[in-house]
DNA sequence: GAAAGCTCTCGAATCGTTTCGATCGAATCG
DNA sequence: CGATTCGATCGAAACGATTCGAGAGCTTTC
């Protein structure tokens, strides 16, 4: 093929209008509500009417009910918005999005729904210009409030993924707020990182709050923003501060291991903290791909990992490059995740109750701690 | 937050049901089609009207019209349909499509379009099941062939990304088939390679067909997969016949770093390949994830790159944890694909001309090509 | 043999919006 | 001042499916 066929489609005037159920029924020769009871299944009707019914339907090349007349009539539009935290492109950078976008793709196609990706833009007009049945929220960044809002206000049924920002927000009835328990996975980190005896520990966290801006904080900055804000990054550091207190560190902008590595420089780079503390000996990521960023800036430093350098992360998720299983961290249940989210949508629109597991992070031990040097 | 907050909406019988144009109407005093024309600024209405059916609006609670009731009578539903070629997950590691996926997001959102992300699954049922009005196919897999005359079927727009296998089927009457000359520019980095004075060259191949299974192939192996198969994987192993003749190699089973680490190993082996000759002195990797992977294996063995070994890749893009421009490849424009992918759709539903620029690949000279040792 | 109970089919209403043609009043022009 | 034009508004007709209640033709039962 060469760059760009410029093929004017010339379907315009020579457009077959699409059959309808009614051309289907006069082929037939029934009545429309009997063709739609034959062709659907639902209504009782004999089998020779039926029969009847496919094979006019074949004949006029009948394609199934228009979905936009169904979708009308009905109220179902059979599609479920996922809204993103921001563009496509960054959301599916992380690989916690990722899989959890696709689980919910995985269990939609089987019953047939379509996907809407909605990127958490500052527009809200999609939310109410386009046909959805539900929405799952992802992430719990203030976007995702206001998008909530409008999407509570259109009556849709809403699910979120670690919208814990949002499970705080009285006024918002929810089906469900998923996610692990963020606070008691990180603190078990925690605890198994004190138990190799460390403490001259360094945390590296995902955005605080609304501020994106990466950078290094203190003890008492981190106590500031943390008690001003409810997001997952502050959830993880308050696990975490209940083994160490008083904790420093770096915030990353963006989960990803470029940041990991930014922010390994940083606290590597053998001058006293900002503290006035030395380097640390274990270094408490809020994420994989965090944690094998500050991994990378440790071997750049001649670093070894464990023996000089502890380093956990969060998630669980295989990181490309990187031998699965070796890094110290907790895995969330990602792919279970956006499953039961996808089913909690389903069940409630079916109008059948919404029953939730539990979901639980699990320790992968992996072979990134040891004692300090 | 806990794990599961079962709360269950009880948003059931108090529901209120949404207002319409109907009760603004009434509420504003005037017809039903003097409030559409008011609120959609279409019709010439009086200030005065305008105001006073906002007003009403505004009142009872109305939102806008039901996009299910105004999609059923316009016939168009604002969605547009990206069918990719499996599930997102595999999709949307490859950051190719993803960067092309997140710039027809971009463009759609513009102008308030959704987008339906089709996982390319066996079962078409859900191409037909959901309204859309036109879709964008990425890749050429032959699944895409079947979704292509699926949605045909239902005299849909489409337009394809690097759709190569599409563009030469006859039958199938295509708004676009967008992508760059894949074979002038694996020409083109072949002649550079050349130039460098190389000889002993392997390619490591996408996958060429249908079968994905990993493995080294023989030139004539490939020689005759060429001849079978139309995709991208065969388009740039053609433009590299076009200067290297008979070229052996590896084909990965998935545009990844790990795929491409793989085969570098099995490359550089250091035993004679099937055709007997020694250890390559340049690879032509297809993408630039399997050329990442492939100078991975070559630190492994210990070789340095550019001086023991050459290596390229295709598409220009950013891969994490390697300096962007040091890779020797070519970008692909594949935003500005995306783009105009969304803007052909949208152009052809607007029943305006389609005017598609030419895109080509820019070679990014990078620093992974040297002499041969 | 009539009443009751089936199974199958049909007609009609309905969903909420957009759009087309008609109408009505006021302003413009000859 | 009457004829014409134009802008603003309205009523009604779609769009294509689903669904409900009614009824037609059966068989079963007393």
């Amino acid at each position: 093929m060469t760059s760009s066929d410029n093929e004017q489609s010339l379907a315009g005037p020579g457009a077959t209008p699409r059959p309808t159920l009614a051309a289907v029924a006069a082929e037939a020769g029934v009545a429309v509500s009997t063709a739609s009871l034959a062709f659907s299944g639902k209504g009782p009707v004999a089998e020779a009417t039926r029969a009847a019914v496919r094979a006019a339907a074949e004949r006029v090349g009948y394609r199934g009910p228009d979905p936009r007349a169904a979708s009308f009539r009905t109220g179902r539009s059979r599609v479920i918005g996922v809204v993103l935290e921001g563009a496509v492109q960054s959301a599916f950078r992380d690989p916690v999005q990722l899989i959890e976008v696709d689980a919910i793709a995985e269990r939609l196609s089987e019953v047939g729904y379509g996907m809407l990706l909605l990127p958490g833009a500052e527009d809200d007009a999609l939310l109410g210009g386009t046909a959805m049945d539900a929405a799952i929220l992802l992430g719990c960044s203030p976007r995702a409030v206001t998008a909530a809002r409008s999407l509570q206000q259109l009556s849709l049924p809403l699910v979120t993924i670690d919208g814990v920002a949002l499970a705080h927000e009285e006024d918002l009835a929810v089906v469900a707020n998923l996610g692990v328990d963020s606070r008691a996975a990180s603190a078990e980190l925690a605890r198994l990182v004190a138990a190799a005896g460390h403490s001259r520990v360094a945390m590296v966290t995902l955005p605080l709050g609304e501020d994106r801006s990466a950078g290094a904080f203190t003890g008492a900055e981190l106590a500031a923003m943390s008690a001003a804000t409810i997001s997952i990054a502050t959830e993880r550091a308050r696990g975490v501060g209940e083994v160490f207190s008083d904790l420093s560190g770096w915030m990353a902008a963006d989960s990803t291991i470029a940041d990991g590595l930014r922010a390994g420089r940083a606290l590597l780079a053998g001058r006293a903290d900002r503290a006035g503390r030395g380097r640390p000996t274990a270094v408490i990521a809020q994420s994989d791909l965090l944690a094998v960023g500050v991994i990378r800036a440790a071997e750049e430093a001649g670093l070894r990992v464990p023996e000089d350098l502890s380093v956990v992360g969060f998630d669980g998720v295989v990181v490309d490059g990187f031998p699965e299983g070796r890094l110290t961290t907790v895995r969330q249940p990602l792919r279970a995740l956006g499953l039961a989210a996808a089913q909690a949508l389903l069940a409630e629109l079916a109008g059948e109750p919404v029953a939730l597991p539990r979901f639980s992070a699990e320790l992968v031990p992996g072979h990134t701690v040891a004692p300090p040097p």
